[in-house]
DNA sequence: CCAATTCCCGCAAACGTTCCCGAAAGTATT
DNA sequence: AATACTTTCGGGAACGTTTGCGGGAATTGG
């Protein structure tokens, strides 16, 4: 079905060596005319190198595997898109596997990867991924791994991550300044750093600021905007005060923002919602919500040469690069604006 | 560094054969001790297969490429998100690579799926695809190939595609229906089946109901929120009258809304905003926009069904499958709602 | 007890490359 | 003119697996 380099050795009177030294550029070691006779017939025969035997030889694949949780953010297709020209520059290519937030999923994508012999893989867990004991395992043997973006804490292996902490901490600030004291947060899923990370800077902040810290206050339930919408109806049901929404994610923020409204608050007057790491999506809606936003070139820069330093140097140093954020502050929180 | 079946079968006195066998489940011969011996002296030993070597091999790769223009809209990444367990069950693996709808990234992610030796490809090809000359010649070959969403005419392979005629008259029939007489066009990028299938849909409908058509409100821009907001304000800065917009796309659909909106326009009292195949950012949205929605899950399996069937048997008969749309009424063209 | 099966298993070739090694010829050095 | 080096090429093993073929041992039937 397809032509080798056999057909073409045969066709010209040549060895597979040289041929294959032809198309591989090894100028020094084939003649100049070999060499254009070569190509040339390659051309007019229609070959195409096979990867497969090539990689079976070389034992390398030239690519690496991106395992994420989900498609549907905008942080993951943006990574995604921005990622692949980067390693593609660098020689490699991608193969995106994803999990869809099922931790057999990842399990088992992670063995479909390995299977594949890819060089390298970038992962971001999904947000119930409890035994990291393949993790582990790859890193006990070297394998190059880097978490990006959902890090496991204990785990020693490189990571890229966003600087989570630091931008809760100015958002809080934030909803601070502009007068709020009785400020929701909305939790994300627990053992990921990011989850904690966030929720320190919460009580952090508060502390910082000298105002009291009440438990009731934190609600860990969904990511969807249903699930933001329950979760502040389930603070207004109790009758507790609410000045301000402190969420994990964007969706959330959007569903809270709305059954506020419905109840007949206004935002920002009487409350402020704000997010961690809106998308264009925050821009879109009505009132835009506050967020701060990931910078995801950068990370996907990053990602890209720790993992090819960690392929072509397995004793490569670990890593962990954290990359500051940006806080853009909307209408759903812009009181200042409002009061001028 | 790995495992292979010859340490298996050095370790176990065995020839590679029987391993081999013994491995792959042929039962019938191998003993079953020896079959169970084999089995735990690869687990014990941390034996994984190398897809590379079997695949050289048998030539199959059991990957199927899925290549699309981009990821960032609902519509791929879901149709992603469902397709890859689609075909997992039937025994493939999926590699996505993206073209970022250009042109040449497009042919030569072709190639790079080609050199990967995948079984068959699955095309969403980009906005500006002109040139169709690899695409015939791969279906010259008999490489299986299925084109899905974004179809091209004329080319003769199977395809699964949404009924953007269909859709788009009744979203047309459902607007005049609602007293609308100017109705406004955003069309997409030349080319593609699916704007020519819109604009016709658009001008019969117009024609069918005895509506005058006037080619000044037909828009061709861009696609994104600023594109929809540029392209009402074209029209209204002419002078001309339109009282509803049809729009190629969501993100057009809710930058023209919004433009409305601050000039004065009220929605949908006076002018219906409606879209093609918009997605949960649209219930988002305010107000929320009316659309169809494109039946991802069922564009999935049947995709997934066809490039099987045309790996396994390449003399499979082309198919043509279109599966029709939902339209979904929502705030921005709810004037019957409205005015009771 | 012999012939015909059946059951296991090993041998070796094949998939399409790469790359080490050596051979032959030419060129430069002494 | 002998030596050393360079250039160009072919031979052949190797990567890890599958699989057709053949053969010896065990089983069966008469």
């Amino acid at each position: 079905m397809y032509v080798t380099i056999v057909d073409i050795a045969n066709a010209l009177g040549l060895s597979t060596s040289t041929v294959s030294r032809a198309l591989s550029g090894d100028s020094k070691n084939v003649s100049r005319e070999t060499e254009k006779m070569v190509l040339e017939a390659a051309e007019r025969m229609g070959y195409v190198r096979n990867e497969l035997a090539v990689n079976l030889r070389k034992s390398r694949t030239m690519t690496v595997g991106v395992l994420v949780p989900e498609l549907s953010t905008d942080f993951y297709n943006n990574f995604i898109a921005q990622i692949q020209p980067e390693l593609q520059n660098l020689g490699y290519r991608i193969i995106v596997a994803l999990s869809n937030e099922d931790e057999r999923r990842e399990r088992s994508n992670i063995g479909l990867l390995s299977d594949f012999r890819v060089d390298g893989i970038l992962l971001s867990c999904c947000s119930n991924t409890a035994n990291t004991d393949i993790l582990s395992d790859l890193i006990r043997k070297k394998f190059p791994l880097v978490c990006f973006d959902r890090t496991i804490k204990g785990l020693g292996c490189s990571c890229v991550r966003s600087d989570d902490y630091k931008a809760a901490f100015f958002l809080m600030e934030h909803l601070i300044y502009s007068g709020r004291r009785h400020i929701a947060h909305f939790a994300g899923p627990g053992h990921i750093r990011n989850s904690e990370d966030r929720l320190h800077a919460y009580v952090n902040t508060l502390s910082k600021h000298g105002i009291p810290y009440d438990p009731a206050l934190i609600v860990q339930h969904g990511l969807n905007p249903s699930d933001g919408a329950e979760e502040i109806n389930f603070l207004l049901d109790q009758g507790i005060t609410v000045d301000a929404v402190f969420c994990f994610n964007e969706m959330q923020a959007i569903g809270a923002a709305d059954a506020l409204q419905k109840r007949g608050f206004r935002i920002p007057e009487d409350v402020s919602v704000a997010s961690m790491y809106g998308t264009t999506v925050s821009t879109l809606v009505k009132p835009a919500i506050t967020s701060v936003e990931k910078p995801v070139e950068k990370m996907a820069k990053e990602a890209a040469r720790i993992i090819v330093s960690r392929i072509e140097n397995p004793d490569a140093p670990v890593e962990d690069v954290v990359i500051p954020s940006q806080m853009y502050i909307r209408e759903s929180s812009d009181i200042v604006f409002k009061s001028v």
